[in-house]
DNA sequence: CATTACCAAGCAAGCGCTAGGTTTGTAAAG
DNA sequence: CTTTACAAACCTAGCGCTTGCTTGGTAATG
């Protein structure tokens, strides 16, 4: 008998300190970082408020270590959704379901908490936040470049610039798309996959 | 001589109301609007902070009106933007880079704040918000819906689902895009029209 | 008998907002 | 030209409440 309800994603510890995060990143996503207070926080788990601070030093560590563990998660996630997947234009896709997942499927709390709850962040958070996401990234630019290489994508296109606009898209997404409606992540991604590949004739 | 200094954009009051509407668009952006306290607010225009309430009922009164007065503006805006354009394409790139300058441009800081503070409003303040945001979004439906009758958009396409992805991408420009930089906003809006425009061969 | 997880109580600081009085700008009345 | 009237803009002081976090102790596990 295992307690699966609150989670920051599948695969993630069920300790004391996992299910914190998993209320934290459902708190911080519907009210936002400030306005939860770490007694909202003690009683979605059930214990009081000062003993959030046996498991971390501050609130602000709760927040960084959802960020954390969600872009960890999901790039590992990326990583391996085009692991075995053969044709430019293929793992384009499978990057963009993966990314659509991400934000708008199982981690979308923590992803949302992510994007929006930034600047609630200490600089020196924010920098080790960074380094993770450039590893994300990555993963992406190999891909676009592979892409434009054969042709699939225009060469009129800044890979750079696209890859932006690419990236707000699908964020946005967090806002409007649920998943389980009426329209299915594959046909969401194959709509957003038209928005960078030149249309074959 | 007059004080051109602090404005949500060109073009508003400049009274104590309307520089504190400036202030606060600025510290709701850079600090969020939880972590702004009406102390802070009262020192960026030099009064004290119990003055402030003789200009607003509430702090949320505040991050209303500044989310009000920048949809307002800008809803003008994209709407002349196309007056007196010829052509589907140029209108849509004249939609574009006006969505572009709004949110990147002069009403960057009020619009970060009508997309990162949303969740602050009271349930009716919103309600009041989203009308307004309707009116600018029928803009785009329009001219989206004559595009693709024209063929300058895939039929495969789907439009709401094309301007939610499209208003992503611009939003996020918020971001990393700051415009006078190395790529100037004509640049950017041709890359974004790339986006949902079937190129010409 | 150490470690882990927790509770109960509360402190110091900061918060939005209020009450009541003072200054300042403007314009009609004497 | 001065006086009077009055509202808008602002200040001073602080109330009542909430906040993140601390302290010192307890219960359960192995």
């Amino acid at each position: 008998m295992s307690k699966q309800k609150a989670r920051l994603a599948n695969g993630m510890e069920d300790s004391p300190r996992g299910r914190l995060l998993a209320a934290a990143a459902h708190l911080f996503r519907i009210r936002g970082f400030e306005r939860t207070t770490v007694r909202d926080l003690a009683q979605e788990v059930g214990i009081q408020s000062g003993s959030i601070f046996h498991h971390f030093k501050t609130k602000e560590e709760i927040l960084r270590c959802v960020m954390e563990e969600v872009i960890h998660f999901n790039t590992q996630r990326l990583q391996r959704s085009i692991e075995q997947v053969e044709g430019c234009e293929q793992r384009l896709f499978q990057l963009i379901k993966s990314e659509l997942i991400s934000i708008s499927g199982d981690t979308g709390e923590a992803m949302a908490v992510l994007i929006f709850e930034w600047r609630c962040l200490k600089p020196e958070s924010q920098k080790a936040i960074l380094e993770l996401r450039a590893q994300y990234e990555q993963i992406w630019l190999v891909e676009l470049e592979k892409a434009q290489q054969k042709g699939l994508i225009s060469k009129q296109r800044d890979l750079s610039i696209l890859r932006r606009l690419l990236s707000g898209a699908t964020a946005w997404s967090n806002y409007w798309y649920k998943s389980g409606g009426e329209m299915d992540v594959d046909a969401l991604a194959r709509q957003t996959l038209y928005m960078i590949v030149n249309p074959k004739q």
